[in-house]
DNA sequence: TATGAATGAGTCTTCATTCAT
DNA sequence: CATGAATGAAGACTCATTCAT
């Protein structure tokens, strides 16, 4: 009951601290004595709640799987998908958006993370990226057996949509600048891509 | 002239083995002393070469850009835009994946660094990212003045073309086993989708 | 106020024991693993006091310049030179020689490092070598005024002395047994040498 | 016979390039690669004639007895002290200041590193500073035993001498801009006092 | 419980020395 | 003989981890 919720402020304070650390320098480039340093605790305090600093990514990666497995926007995006409201998209940009990309460092963190740690890996892999599979999958699949999607592979259905996706917003995170582009714009246009494709239908 | 090229053999070992070395465990988590091991060298011969441990990862960035800039698989993607001739991706899926896979890891490695070493993150965006972007969107605008191609932003559809091929690939070795689809065509229906996108033209 | 004084028991152990590795063997001569070893503190303690081996030799400079701006001896020469009392002088060896022989290592390797760290050399020089300097021409300067000084270069005057004692305790050191001479009675020669030179006063 | 005399041209490349290199930064703080760089000679061969560094060190030391034994200097200045001729002195000064100046850097590197090889120790004071003090006390008991001279112990006269000197050349190269007192003269002051005294006569 | 000084294994790096060419 | 690439032992320094207070 202890396992996965009741975190002392003295261990969010760490955990937080951590998070932005280890985004920014990834986890072996970023030091014990700088998260506790950031953290405003001693570093022995650290080795109290969290027994190594590994022991730190893993108490991130739990509390992210709780958080993720059914994220908002996908729950919302699995709807659209449902749906099939454009508008819906819109909607659901302006009002989630935000929070995505608070939490994008964080998901790319424990991504990056899981090519050097296999216990991450499996985790990332069986609970985030399945559960995220899952949710999305669900609907394609109705509307395909209802004729309305082509029939692909559903998950390479799902990564063509999510890949986009991320690939923006990650790109945009690393050079800023390039892009001029509207950011609700950018991603109707990118699910737009998905929907209908880019070749123009009288075309073909 | 002998800038970039020029690698003796001992600099091809080691390079060879921090590439390897830095694949698996990225670049703080990788000792001089395993790459000097792997290399089959001793570990003052790195220093002699590559100066510091940097260097090596330096030297390994500015040998991809030569290698990057033009890819073979790039060039046949673009042409194959251009022409718009379906088989003639597969054919392309079939001589190139190999190495594109083999060099995959490197271009993982290298992305990820980027994020920690500006001075390998400003050669990516600068160099590899926007030659790839500039060698593919060309034959994109090309078919949207002749009307073949639907208007929206160039960048955006090369992001989702680039992104949802990079994310199978990535998936395809993070999760081996998950996927059952046959390579030749996983691609093709990722680029079935950005063309035509996922919804029933009958449909629509 | 904690800037130069307050100094850990720790601290202490190792600034003794690098004073006498460095006196031993030279600053460069020096491993930071035998300070530690003779100071009886694991290695990484060194660091975490002195952040690096220069460090240490920093702090023993600045030590040093607070126990050496006016050292006993060099008063008790002041005012031997101002009073003209050749017995004080014989006096003030046997109460202060032990401790000047205590520090001569000290300032030795101060004066040596000086040589190759110009931190080290601004110190030495605008500290403690003009700080004796002032001290000990005041009082000459106050006899050559009255009259009972020749009027020679002050500095030159200071350095004839200071250098003359110096030269004795140093090649003392070196060939300690070339040396039958009484301490105090050597001592005393010198300082006679100075005030009244060589020449025998009759024969002039 | 080619023991201590024939240096080969490579050999007197090498031993320059150490000297102003161990001048500059002592014996430990010097690579024997920046050596070789200076001299002009690939780091091999600088082996291949001294075997070992240190055998660098030797060889300078072993140049430099042969040289230093009984150096125009010293010997004119024995001459100067048997003759009592102050105006030669002045004559000494600028003949032979200039080489004097020259090889300082050389005699300092070799009685500081005395301090730190034993077997530099025992040759520089058995050799040069033994056969120093024979050529100069020389003169000094002759004058004394006439009764033109006070009956000082013989070595300490000379060391007051020489360390005067030595202090004054030393001091100006550490601190060259403090000093505003024509060479000559300065040298002449130092002779001067250690002649007579700085004691005013008339005042005894 | 929190602290932070102390630890020491492990890292990157240097450099005297060797040796095949 | 001279070269300079290769070596590897040793050095300065880092940092996760421990533990007495």
């Amino acid at each position: 009951m202890e396992r996965s919720m009741e975190l002392t402020s003295t261990q969010k304070k760490i955990i937080d601290a951590a998070i932005k650390i280890f985004s920014e320098k990834g986890f072996e480039g970023s030091t014990t004595s700088e998260i506790a340093q950031v953290a405003g605790v001693a570093e022995g305090t650290i080795f109290r709640h969290f027994g190594t600093k590994k022991g730190i990514l893993q108490k991130i990666l739990l509390q992210a799987v709780v958080n993720f497995q059914r994220p908002e926007v996908l729950v919302s995006l699995a709807k659209l998908i449902e749906e099939g409201d454009d508008q819906f998209w819109i909607q659901i940009i302006n009002e989630q958006l935000g929070s995505v990309q608070q939490q994008l460092p964080l998901l790319k963190l424990l991504f990056y993370e899981a090519q050097f740690h296999s216990e991450v890996q499996e985790i990332m892999v069986e609970k985030v990226a399945r559960s995220i599979l899952d949710l999305i999958s669900e609907p394609i699949v109705k509307r395909q057996s209802s004729g309305e999607f082509r029939s692909f592979d559903p998950n390479l259905m799902v990564f063509s949509l999510i890949a986009s996706i991320w690939g923006y917003l990650v790109w945009k995170q690393i050079a800023p600048d390039q892009e001029k582009l509207d950011e609700e714009q950018a991603l109707a246009q990118v699910l737009d891509i998905w929907l209908h494709g880019v070749v123009n239908p009288q075309d073909s």
